[in-house]
Parts: structure tokens; sequence; C-alpha cells
DNA sequence: CCCAGTACTTTGCAATACAAGGTATCTTAA
DNA sequence: TTAAGATACCTTGTATTGCAAAGTACTGGG
């Protein structure tokens, strides 16, 4: 048991809705966001995330276009469907929900 | 998929730290648990409590002892040991930062 | 033509929440 | 005294899924 086994625990609930957050803003690419999640601190691999978008996409939350690169092989650029901004609007709630629920299980509030 | 998932997989990551938390504060068994979590909407279930109380106890973060009932066979009721005390804090930080990373990934702060 | 860089994919493993069923203890009441 | 019901703890099997590691494929430079 260690603190760094949580920390990975806790990043998997939020990660598909980090990621669809992500695409929401803007068509990108799986680097794009490996690097837009690691400036979060939200420390993800390729071998997480490709596999993650596949399922997504095959949720039909996802929809994507290849796009040729001038530096090498060709990207797919993931875009949100309309189920998939449906979706999101849902699970901004649910996640709101989350932190309400856990700050009252562990007494916090915003000021402390 | 479906909402109901994204919210088990969203659970998942905080239970140890809610269990940890409701320890914290006072000696409970099994059931006082399973209470507290369903009024803070944070739905477990008891097959799901019982490995995770053995498995916070074996990485000895968690002691119990036994205690009578007038209203049925015995208890056990948990508590932190020091070390829980520590790895619990940490994990106060670890959810902060969470937060902090979720909510810089999708663009919210505390006045949205 | 090989090598380095970039991008996407696959495979095997380990962790773990949950459903479902099991065991043990205690109280109550016929 | 014993059967039924309630309470409490435990175990087993399954499905999901994040991750490490290795693989495939395309591009441009030397």
């Amino acid at each position: 048991m260690n603190i760094e086994r949580v920390k990975s625990q806790m990043r998997k609930g939020v990660l598909e809705y980090c990621i669809l957050s992500i695409i929401s803003k803007e068509e990108v690419y799986a680097s794009d966001i490996l690097q837009t999640l690691k400036d979060a601190k939200l420390i993800v691999v390729e071998g997480t995330l490709y596999p993650l978008l596949t399922r997504l996409k095959n949720d039909g939350l996802l929809n994507y276009r290849w796009e040729e690169s001038t530096s090498g092989p060709p990207r797919k650029y993931y875009g949100l469907t309309e189920m998939g901004q449906r979706f999101l609007k849902e699970m901004d709630a649910t996640w709101d929900e989350l932190v309400a629920s856990v700050n009252h299980t562990t007494s916090k509030n915003k000021n402390q």
C-alpha cells in the first residue's frame, strides 16, 4: 500500500471525464491529450489512452478524422459527437455530486 | 456505456479515502460505515466493504477490536493506526490535488 | 537503405468493485 | 428446546480496466 497507488486509483475514476472535456474544447489527437493531462498533473500513458479513446468511439461519444502530418504518420483528430456532448454534461453533474459527497464524508468545505 | 458506470467508477477512486476518513472520527463497525456512505450518496455494498477493510487492516492502516452486541453477533469495531492517520493526511492532499487537476482540465472553478 | 522520430495498436497482467451465496451468532417466541 | 428471523462477517467468481511493454507503420535525413 502506497500513496501512488491511491493517486492512480483516484485518477482512474475521472479519466474519461477529463478526456471528453479536453476533446470538447477543440479537435485534438492523442499526443495533444497526453500533453494536456500531463500539464494538469494527471499522468496517463499511451497504453491507457488509446484503448480508452477506442472505447469512447465505439460507445458513440467520439468520432475522428485522419489528418496528414508534415512530421510523421497521419494523426487521428478526435471530436465529440452529439451524444458525447450530452454525456459530458451528465459527467459534469456527476463530478460535482462526487465532490460534494466526498467533502461531506470527510467533513470538509471550500473554506478549509 | 451509461452514466451509472461512470458514477461507479468515480466512486471507486475515493472509497478508501472516505472509509479511512469515517473511521478516523470514531470507532465504527461495517454497518456504521455502510450507513454513513449511503447518507453521503456513495453507494457501497457489503461484498465491497469487507474485503476492503481487511486489505486496509493487512496494510497496517487499521486495527479492530471485537465488541459484544445486545442485538446479534459480535461486531468488529475499527480504528485508525498511527500509520493510518498519517496515510489519511496524505490522502487529503491527494484528493485536493485531484480536484484542482480536474477543475483545471475541465476549466471550472469554485464560482461556477 | 538504414535509422531516428512520431503515431497508433495490441497483448498480458494485476487490481478490485460487485453480485451472489455462505457461515456464524444472537434473540424471540411457540 | 428449537425453529425462525435478524444481524454480522466472509468468500468466490466475474468483469472491467489502467498500465507496462512490445509491436506495427509512416516519414525524412544522412
